[in-house]
DNA sequence: ACGCAATCGCTATCAGGTCGCATTAGACAC
DNA sequence: GTGTCTAATGCGACCTGATAGCGATTGCGT
């Protein structure tokens, strides 16, 4: 936390409300949340905290490298911190979203250099799919709405 | 295109101006184009033709199967003829699309669906990342914008 | 030619996000 | 503590991409 705000210092920044309830917020929820719902739990305890400035703020330390947003489809994008390289799994059943490691994609990202000379990026948009959950798992058919 | 109309028919459907010109149009221009692009198109040869009416039109189009749209990345969607399996590479860099045959994702599919069980589907959405003549690929800069 | 309803054109609306601008309030100097 | 400067805020307007409602039109089977 603490370091978060040194770097948002460092970098010529202020520590504001919205600032300091934004990080907060994405500390206590690790998971990954869209800008509104971050602005909703920032807002629940600074009720003048302006969804546009929740999106400046994630925009700022995104920029900072502490966050990163991946887009998981359709809808919103979610932000998370950006602690590891994983890509994600999202399924367009049920919109679970399951993380994968990076070096789950180093395959794909070899045979995609090799042949078209294109550097896979994983991070910043999700892969789809369908969940074994919503494809039904083992013998039925494939309910796909 | 005969078939095509024929198809609409057959489902029921009838045979309009509008209806017309953005078949044509999709089988004039087999690229990916945006819905915004089609009835551009649509409206130099019909200016009455609503872009509403082209996405109606578009939508009719995909429940039949004649076509279906991806979603590149940030920004519309583009709408190909569904002829061939094959999912699509997108450059952050410079927007380039590079279609890739269904067969260069299969070791990920099966990847993902061993370890997580997960059926990769690459069609509806873009794979991104970074093409040879955007990461430098030779010699020159990188003129991102 | 008639009539029905599929389709149209239009406008309003939605979601997700960004921008401009006047005002507020950090943070540093004194 | 007070002053000053300007980063950041709150707000509303706006943007893009897409969809929905609705009355008018028109394809097409009879």
């Amino acid at each position: 936390m603490e370091e978060i705000l040194d770097r948002l210092r460092l970098s010529g920044g202020r520590i504001t409300t919205a600032r300091r309830l934004v990080v907060e917020t994405l500390l206590e929820s690790p998971h990954h949340q869209t800008a509104e719902e971050i602005s909703a739990q920032v807002q629940a305890k600074a009720p003048d905290v302006h969804i546009s400035t929740v999106y400046r703020n994630l925009d700022e330390l995104e920029k900072l490298g502490v966050i990163s947003h991946v887009h998981l489809g359709h809808g919103p994008a979610v932000y998370h911190l950006s602690d590891e390289d994983h890509g994600h799994l999202v399924c367009s059943g049920c919109g679970w979203v399951t993380e994968a490691p990076h070096q789950a994609f180093s395959g794909l990202a070899r045979a995609l250099k090799a042949r078209f000379g294109f550097e896979l990026d994983t991070q910043h948009f999700a892969v789809q799919g369908v969940c074994s959950r919503c494809c039904g798992g083992g013998a039925s058919g494939s309910a796909a709405v």
